[in-house]
DNA sequence: AATGAATGAGGGTTCATTCAT
DNA sequence: CATGAATGAACCCTCATTCAT
């Protein structure tokens, strides 16, 4: 009770539930990116937003649901991004491929900030189901996806590999390279990043190498 | 008053400070992975080695330098392996490069509560320079091996790629399945992991596939 | 572009200064004797209202400001009350008497969420002068009332005991009965409370007991 | 994690668990008097009892436990003083009687600070049922005992009162006298309600009025 | 007159660290 | 060596209040 202190009040903002829910998420991605997530608290974030304390516990309710909210933000985008990617490559089963092969390494998705995000709910994923669950859920309708173009790409060249084992394979190097990117920056490209992906491809089906 | 009494000696646990120290960094590699790295305390970790409040203070000063210590065994542990693997295995440079494949995904190395414990720290490598330190310089130690290894492989076989491609292949590729098998460990068992990584070698180098 | 629409006005809800602070201090009551003064909020008074956040601050201008009213208004209705029931009483002393301790179990004053209200800033009142004195004055006005009446009987009667130990007998037994109908309502009704009064009453008068 | 500032420490204590509980119920109860229930905060208590922040949670958890815990020691030692005083009462029931009437208004029990503590409480027990129980359990008892002796005191004198009524009577006559010394204190002594509520009983049962 | 998004001081609580024992 | 009571800075969250709409 009793509020005591009355202070003059400092500018004041509008701006759609929507913005601003995107605005926090933008913020809580930076904060993330620079403290990493145990040090991101609602200060970082708020601050990072330029906007007063109260504002996260106002749109999000928690701090917890800020981050799951956050970590599904990325998901979405990713997933959308894949999505666009794949249709917007060529017909053919491999351009398919190349193209989600491909698209990790976009400016849009492939940013450090972003990458930071990713392997700082990977790295508590284990113990939070929440998470674990975001993650995975996104995860296993990418790897049918990428196992249905396997299959047709094998069937059509008849490659003696099995489909599942390159989606997996496929899914697990460029998470890896994405590592390598987040780890040594300096020594890891996108660019370079996406030829091992794509060369790895070329590995498992050869006779689809254009040239 | 003569001194008949003779005080009960409390129980005295005498530990080798090697052997406390050990014992502490177990306790927090299980609690990482129990609890998260960002709800690890020291509470966590004293009470999981069944020891009190201060002791981690008194062996690591703060719990910074705890789990700086944490981290470096980790990473120590798993060059020693795999400087053991490399050393059993046959002589030449591709057997090498296979059991360093494999070595990845060794009962020793490959158990969940590692796996959270490296994911857990990759997750805040990106603010703590501390942490990036540790994990890069082993890394760049281990590719350089790598690469030396496909090198060798690349002229006997008279192959048109690029060490460096390879061993940073090679090396993302167990990553990202060491990331599979932390989140999806019901799909993803070692054993099909290590295929999947072979197989890898085995599309880079096809004529060293045995039989 | 013609200025052929015509918005919708948003309702406009009409009432009288009075109306709404009248309102207002209805859903203070709600508040207190649903979630207690300490957990009454600015939110659970307007959500108790069915109005929005802002309209305590229009109206009352403070939090305090409002609960000061609160008590004021809880204890002007009380004022009115025995005053009221005083007035139609017959004209002798005593029934007078009988009417004022008759009152204080009287459906208008004696509800449950009013009793929480008497209480719960009675508990404050210690540490509020404000509050205090709001409540003193009000009985300090009553107990002269009651003394008064008791000198009538006492005179008439020709009794031994003060009139000012009685009147202040009297109003503790039913600030004590209205406690109790606080803490243990199912084991204590106003009808009872009422009949304790009363027969404290016609102990203290024997002479006066009717029949 | 990593608790940036390093300051040297003050004085420190030790007491033992009992002690420390103890001395946080007294300064609970010194802060409750001095602040009100609900500007009760665990700075104010905590610097009432002249420890640092932390100390209530290492020794109540929670601020609801100790306020619990507080109601309980009063409840608690309230029971102990009316035992006593039951026990040290002449062998008849109508001076035992008188001696619970009396017990009330001992300097042990009827302090200013205390009586601020049981009308907080009260005031919040209606919407908090933790409070409500702990009172009105203990007051069941009282009433049980009080019931029992008057019940004695009525077939020896062959009064026509009903025993029930009286105890219930008796008991919010005093409570109601609580009601005055922590509302006026300057107008009403310990000792003039002790006068008045032993008055109460002799109206009651004018037969054992001593002298 | 009324709304409700925004603010930010202050609340309860946690936890790394210290130190008397 | 080891313990665990104690500390207090910093955390997340609540809520009285303000003010643009």
């Amino acid at each position: 009770m009793s509020q005591t202190l009355i202070k003059p009040r400092a500018k004041r903002r509008t701006a759609s539930k929507q913005q601003r829910q995107a605005q926090l998420i933008k913020a809580t991605i930076r904060s993330i990116a620079k403290h990493g997530l145990s040090e991101t608290t609602m200060a970082t974030v708020s601050s990072e937003a330029s906007l007063s304390q109260g504002i996260i516990n106002l749109h999000f309710q928690s701090k917890d649901r800020l981050l799951e909210e956050t970590l599904s933000h990325i998901v979405g985008e990713y997933r959308a991004a894949w999505y666009k990617a794949m249709d917007s490559a060529g017909d053919s089963a491999y351009e398919k491929l190349e193209a989600l092969a491909a698209v990790d390494f976009d400016k849009r998705i492939c940013q450090r900030n972003k990458l930071a995000v990713w392997f700082a709910f990977w790295g508590e994923s284990r113990s939070r189901l929440t998470y674990r669950k975001i993650c995975t859920e996104s995860s296993r309708e990418y790897r049918q996806v990428l196992t249905g173009l396997c299959e047709e790409v094998i069937v059509q060249g008849g490659y003696k590999v099995r489909a599942h084992q390159v989606a997996t394979g496929l899914l697990a190097m460029n998470g890896g390279l994405w590592l390598d990117m987040l780890l040594s920056p300096t020594e890891m490209s996108a660019q370079q990043a996406k030829e091992i992906s794509l060369s790895y491809l070329w590995g498992v089906f050869p006779g689809h190498v254009p040239g």
